[in-house]
DNA sequence: AATCGCGCCTGACGGC
DNA sequence: TGCCGTCAGGCGCGAT
């Protein structure tokens, strides 16, 4: 589910619960997620307080002064902020109860997601070492991608979503960034000219602007902080519109398997 | 070095 | 109603 903008949407949603609160108590349901939770989170985190919370990517960091929690959604994951004596549901994994009385509480149904801690700085960790730049940087722009792309014979979509070229985009927003850009997902992506990847630099960092201003998409599970979902599924142009006529040229939205992932196109408007 | 396919999980949905 | 196959927003791993 989350890529970029719904992990966005929801540190902003965190943050002002977050910050600045002392973690009172930390309980784990089920420790079998992507990782296990370790089992030293919740020594080292009761009693301290959460500096900030940030986004590398589709992951979120609480930092405290001894460390920083890794979180990550996977493909099913979502976090509330509730009162602390909400009674859990299924798949409510991982609560970090706060001294305000409330807590944060990770549900993730197939439990491809991770809390797991660090005494190090984040970057450093393992799991964020190798990501590529955060695209809505400025140094990610075309000639960012002419440098990575060149000579790759991977289809551009499959590029884009590789976090080691670039951060944070799945399979919704990379197939919705192709459109506004005009470019084929399939197209090789050493074979894209420069000025292409000018714009498909400029298509992406506007679809997950907007994408973070509507709340991110909600096809399933998602949910923001307080339980809404996010509204940019009103807004997707080609992601789970097969069939649908597209808005530019009105041809048919097409759907293709491409590095075993689900992809929409319109085969009139991109090329 | 780059790319491909697999597997980790649960749940929803369509066809029979 | 139930069973079965397919698919789903991610990502690391081993094989090629």
């Amino acid at each position: 589910m989350p890529e970029l903008p719904e992990v966005e949407t929801t540190r902003l949603g965190l943050a002002p619960h977050l910050e600045g609160r002392a973690v009172s108590a930390v309980v784990v349901r089920e420790s079998r997620l992507r990782w296990p939770v370790p089992g030293t989170l919740s020594a080292e985190l009761t009693g301290k307080i959460v500096r900030n919370v940030q986004r590398r990517g589709k992951y979120l960091l609480l930092r405290a002064d001894n460390g920083t929690a890794i979180l990550h959604l996977g493909m099913s994951g979502s976090l509330r902020i509730i009162p602390a004596d909400t009674i859990p549901e299924k798949h409510d994994h991982v609560d970090l109860v706060l001294d305000s009385g409330l807590a944060l509480r990770l549900n993730d149904p197939r439990r491809f997601g991770a809390v797991l801690w660090t005494r190090d700085e984040p970057a450093d960790h393992w799991l964020l070492t190798d990501l590529g730049p955060e695209p809505l940087d400025d140094e990610f722009d075309g000639d960012y991608l002419s440098r990575r792309l060149k000579g790759r014979r991977a289809a551009i979509k499959a590029s884009l979503m590789n976090s080691r070229i670039v951060a944070g985009i799945g399979n919704i927003y990379a197939s919705e960034s192709l459109y506004l850009a005009g470019i084929h997902p399939k197209r090789a992506a050493g074979r894209i000219a420069g000025a292409r990847l000018g714009t498909l630099a400029s298509a992406v960092k506007s679809v997950l602007q907007d994408a973070i201003r509507a709340g991110g998409t909600t096809l399933r599970d998602f949910t923001l902080v307080d339980g809404q979902p996010g509204y940019f599924a009103q807004h997707l142009k080609v992601y789970d519109q097969e069939g649908e006529p597209c808005d530019r040229c009105g041809a048919p939205i097409r759907n293709a398997v491409i590095a075993q992932r689900a992809t929409y196109y319109c085969v009139r408007c991109q090329t």
